[in-house]
DNA sequence: TGCAAATAATACCTATGCTTACTATTTCCC
DNA sequence: GGGAAATAGTAAGCATAGGTATTATTTGCA
């Protein structure tokens, strides 16, 4: 079997045509940043006060990698970090209201773009690939 | 929807896992090496002699990043890297004898390691997603 | 209670992955 | 034949991506 046809190649073509939809549509949008951190804000608007290595599950991240994405964030002015009362060791995250209004801004038009991502699909084709995608992403152990 | 459910998120998550799986497997045969290295000396040992372009252009990588891996393969001493005589710009690649060794070892457990990469998948569903993947990756262009 | 184990975050390291800028060389074309 | 445009590779910079080690703090248990 040629290696091009290999699932691991073409899943790697994938996340590399993923990005680029993303940061080209957001771009066009007038914004700029990149899937992970939308998905930081995004995990962040959805829960409100966890702490970094929640997020870091919630998405599927290594805690390192979730350090420095948040640090732009805060750099950006769309999340705040504070130092949790409960637990000093932990960072109360949420976003600023910039942040809020970048977020609502944001959904839609990606919401919009991942049709884009696998453009040459049918509509049904798509729903097919991302019923098969959703179960082969292993289950998080609990 | 929810961005867990979007196509982006999923093919990021299954990038991650290809990636874990391929390591894995790997390393539990005995070598040490990156999906990209396979990827690059796989191309090389396809096209004994091309250049870094064309090896950037076959496996779709820009010339930065297969530069990087291009060094790490000559280091571990699996590739070979001679100025052109035809065009002093070019490097000509081939694979060391170690390197075509260790390749023809590596090709097996590579291939087989696929399958796991869509683990929870029946054959038939890992077939139904290939082929929709292999459809959705925009051809390359002329 | 006191101390070992666990945990949150950071620091540091290696390796993609991509962009722009730069050098060296070749090609194209007037 | 000579200069502009194109091309191969490198360099530098930013952002993931994930591993190990370290620090600060909390938790759990004898």
């Amino acid at each position: 079997m040629n290696s091009l046809d290999m699932a691991g190649h073409l899943i790697r073509r994938l996340h590399q045509q993923s990005t680029q939809v993303f940061v080209q549509q957001t771009q066009a949008g007038g914004f700029d940043l990149t899937p992970v951190q939308f998905a930081a804000l995004d995990a962040i608007q959805a829960h409100p006060g966890t702490d970094q290595a929640t997020v870091a599950e919630l998405i599927a991240y290594d805690r390192a990698t979730i350090g420095g994405v948040i640090d732009r964030l805060e750099q950006k002015g769309w999340v705040r970090r504070v130092v949790s009362e409960r637990d000093r060791r932990a960072r109360e995250l949420s976003l600023s209201p910039e942040g809020a209004s970048i977020h609502a801004s944001l959904l839609p038009i990606v919401q919009a773009l991942q049709t884009d991502i696998l453009g040459p699909l049918t509509e049904a084709e798509r729903a097919t690939f991302l019923a098969l995608a959703s179960r082969a992403v292993r289950a998080s152990p609990p």
